[in-house]
Formats: structure tokens, sequence, C-alpha cells
DNA sequence: GGCCGTTGTGTACGTTCGTTCCTATGAGTT
DNA sequence: AACTCATAGGAACGAACGTACACAACGGCC
């Protein structure tokens, strides 16, 4: 009479030792999908597989993983954008280079999009995630310095958030053609 | 002693004829102010002095009251843009137009500027406000088409996106010089 | 002046949240 | 093998939330 007791069912795995990065990546999957207001600790629990309390033991605070997340976030684009730039010879392969980091990278996954846009908003309100874009938008103007001049860099900066926030949310965004002609435009 | 009762406090106003008005007036004010997260019930109850039950009363939900709020600020914002475009006699009079525009009504109040990007979020997740940013976007482009093409209409206005949120984020926005200038190169 | 229906108000309910805390476990060290 | 301590796990707390609802108050109508 005491076999299939009410236990609350134990938990088997332990010891996780990438949890912690696991639980930054999950977080950037969970605002993704849904949103940082949806990005609960409840809900990257869920999501990671992990229980409640795992989240606040690695970190300190929900802003904590936030900053975290976007930081790693910020990483990887600006990494790669910065390598597509290093890698163009000149000018004219480096406004290619940002057709295609717009149009490849970011506008093909839609994911890296969204995440752009909640980050700038996230930061707008919270002074712990502000120096995240902050640093974000200096590197992103850093890598276009490598073929353009300033004044052009930031100009072709602000085009480049404006098509961002375009393509996350029109129902039509630019192709790469207009893309393109624009870039041209401006820059050529 | 029964004078100076513990009676809870009775609110004395009562029938508030453009208390509806106000409220969405209200919402606009908090969501600027603080953000959509920071926009509940009670936040925007206690910004207007009213009571809960009276939110609930004239808005069958959040949503509804977020709906009703943006759509003003869109009409507002959009109705005073296509005069502005609709008073240049010719192309170079709305690109100076609409350089005002940017410097003048939007960057001037940071709170129309911060309407904008929560706007833009929060239709992101939600469908019901979807509508509204795409009556937005539509009647934004129709009131750029009164002096320049399609194709030059549409990376303008993903240009002046990308000027609204870079102003409303970046420590150190361009100024009217530097977007006339950009401006000009697109469209001039 | 008395009735009625719209409008206004206060309270309560159930849910979800961030965070805290106590206990359990096992890898690494001695 | 024993000990230790960083990690793991689950329950609980108080606060804030959206919403529902019952009752109060008053303008408009007879």
């Amino acid at each position: 009479m005491s076999a299939d007791a009410p236990v609350p069912a134990r938990r088997a795995r332990r010891y996780d030792p990438g949890r912690r990065d696991r639980l930054v990546d999950t977080t950037l999957d969970v605002i993704a999908e849904n949103g940082v207001a949806a990005a609960t600790h409840r809900a990257i629990a869920r999501a990671a597989d992990v229980p409640l309390g795992s989240l606040t033991y690695h970190f300190g605070s929900l802003t904590d993983l936030f900053a975290a997340a976007f930081t790693r976030h910020v990483d990887t684009v600006a990494a790669r954008f910065d390598e597509r730039m290093r890698a163009a010879p000149d000018r004219a392969a480096a406004l290619e280079a940002l057709v295609e980091h717009l149009t490849g990278d970011l506008l093909g996954s839609q994911r890296d999009l969204v995440l752009a846009v909640e980050l700038y908003v996230a930061a707008a309100r919270n002074p712990a995630l502000r120096a995240v874009t902050q640093d974000w938008m200096s590197r992103s103007r850093r890598s276009l310095e490598r073929h353009l001049d300033p004044v052009t860099a930031r100009e072709v900066d602000a085009l480049v958030e404006g098509l961002v926030l375009h393509s996350a949310l029109s129902t039509d965004p630019m192709d790469a053609t207009r893309i393109r002609s624009a870039l041209h435009r401006l820059a050529g």
C-alpha cells in the first residue's frame, strides 16, 4: 500500500556544468519567441527544463540575466558583422556585404531582428541594459567606418536601423534589390 | 462617538463627462513616462486620479485601452505630418518640412518618439495593435508620396524610422544639419 | 417628486510574479 | 572513506496584477 505513493516525482538530473550558459541561450530564445515581457523566471525555467530556484541561484536578478543574454547576443551579431566588413576589400564590397548581412543574416532569421528591437526598448527603460545598446551602436559604427567616412557611416547606420525595424514589423519588408539601391543612394 | 467614524473616505467627485477621453490621454502619458509594461490599470488610475473600477467600466480590457490610446496618438501625429506635407509646394520644401517634423515635432518632444517605439514593440506581440501600426505606416508613406515617387518614399520612410529609433535611444542623436544632409542624399 | 437606467466606486478573487530560504546531493579534496 | 562546499531543487512569501461584481449615486423622464 505504499509502492506508488504520492511522491512529488523527484527530479533525477544533477550536476549540469554548462547550465549557466544554457540558461543564457534559453533566455534569448524565450525573448525572441514571446518578448521581454513574457520572459519570466518561470517561463525560462520551463523552457530550459530546470527548476525555478536554479535561475535565481545563477543570476542574482532577472535584470542580471537579461543583461547577460543581451550581451551575448550583441557579441554574436557584432562579431559576425565586423567580420563581414573586415573581409570586404573596398567600399563597394562593403556595401554588398551590408546587403548580405541585412538580407541573409538578419532578415533571414526573424529571431535576431526581434531580439534587436526588444533590446532597444528594454534598454530605454533599464539603465543596466543601456550600456549593452551603446556598445552595440558603437561597434556597429566602427565596423562601418572600415570603409565609410564617419558622416556617411552614421547615416548608413541610421538607415540600417530603420530597415531592421521596418523588416521586423512591416508586413511587406523591402527586398535585397530595394535595400541595395537605398544603400547606394546614401553611400554609393 | 460616531462623528469621525472610520468611514473609508468616500470620493466626492461624480459625473465626469470627459473622463473616457481623459483616460486615453493619461494612458499615453503613462506609457511615454514608464513604458507599456508599467502601464497597468492601477498606475493609469492613479495618474488620472480615478478609482480602479472606472477603467474597467470604460474599457473592456487593458488591450482595448491601449488600442484606443495608440489610435489617438497615431491620428495626432499622422494628421500633423500630412498637413506639413500638404503645405509644401514642391519636393525641396517637402524635404525641409520633413526635417522640421523630425527635429521640431518629434525630437523636440521625447514623448512622441518614445510612444512610437513603444507602439512598435507592443504591436509586434499584440494582434489587436498591429492594425494601428499598419495604419500609421501606410498614412506616413502616403503623405511622403505627395512629393516623392513611391520607391524613394519607401526608402525615406525607412531612414526616418531609423532616425527616430536612434534619436530615442542614442546618447548623441543626429542634429538638423546631419539629418538634412542624409535626406538630401537619399531623396535630393 | 418618484422611478429608472446609466455612470461611478470600492472591494474582493484568483493568478502570476520576483525573490527568499531551507534542505538535499554529489564532485573534489584530503 | 570522510569531509566540505558549491550546486541543485522545491516550497513558500508578499506584492502586484487583470478582472468581476455588488452596491451607491445621480441625471433624465414621467
